[in-house]
DNA sequence: CAGCATCCCGTGCGATACTG
DNA sequence: CAGTATCGCACGGGATGCTG
């Protein structure tokens, strides 16, 4: 994930069937795994920054190398800014954009409907699962 | 993919911090390429059925084993409900549940950020992409 | 028609180690 | 403190071929 191609859309202003379409390009982003938990975390301290240190506290389990990847694709799709100060050792602060800002409202309304609806989703899988096993 | 573990959350009823929290596990549904497409079209389709062909076509791009997996997991989540006519050959159609047309919303509005903002996207992709060049 | 089985490759992501 | 570099592997997912 250290680069990503990410390329403009060209002809690709189709609709959801397009493999560039808007959507699938976006879930392409929030699907990966440490995403949508920073732009939450973020969002949570919005308008206040967080540094690195702090992020990674809030997110327990990621690496560092992974924060630091998932940060990375954020500021260079607009949705995080990320501020340096010029002292030894460094201080780095990062907040969401507006553009970032925006994206939290989608994301609640699925983080939403996960906590509601995901044990239903695992009472459907177990069902499954025992119908499986008495064939 | 063929098969998902998708196990009980066990004492995963934590916040967003535990690896198996609620969005991180639905977002590992519908960040599978061709899951919330599948959705999408079955949502427009309500409350008729959709056969597996039809669904293909309206799904440029999806191959068979693609389609056949996707809606197989639908189905073990109780999101996607199959029903099977007993003919030769079978004809087998797919819609939502009730569950699954809930999940629509949350997507819908995926979608709307999508269409509305992924060019803000492109566009700060493209001004970090000059900046990496011009060092 | 509606799949499942097999082969195969790209890459997301974790673990570990090093640096200005 | 806030990263980058390297290694390694599991797995998503495409292509192809077979079947009840």
């Amino acid at each position: 994930m250290t680069s990503r191609p990410a390329r403009a859309p060209e002809g690709a202003r189709g609709d959801l069937f397009d493999p560039l379409c808007p959507t699938r390009r976006l879930l392409d982003r929030i699907g990966t795994k440490w995403t949508s938990m920073a732009v939450k975390v973020l969002a949570e301290a919005a308008p206040e920054e967080l540094r690195f240190a702090a992020l990674q506290r809030r997110m327990p389990g990621v690496s560092q190398k992974m924060l630091s990847t998932t940060l990375r694709n954020l500021v260079r799709d607009g949705l995080v800014e990320r501020r340096v100060e010029p002292t030894v050792p460094p201080r780095v602060h990062y907040r969401l954009t507006a553009l970032g800002l925006s994206l939290d409202g989608p994301l609640a309304a699925v983080r939403a409907w996960a906590e509601e609806h995901m044990a239903e989703i695992d009472r459907a899988n177990r069902l499954s699962d025992e119908r499986a096993e008495e064939d």
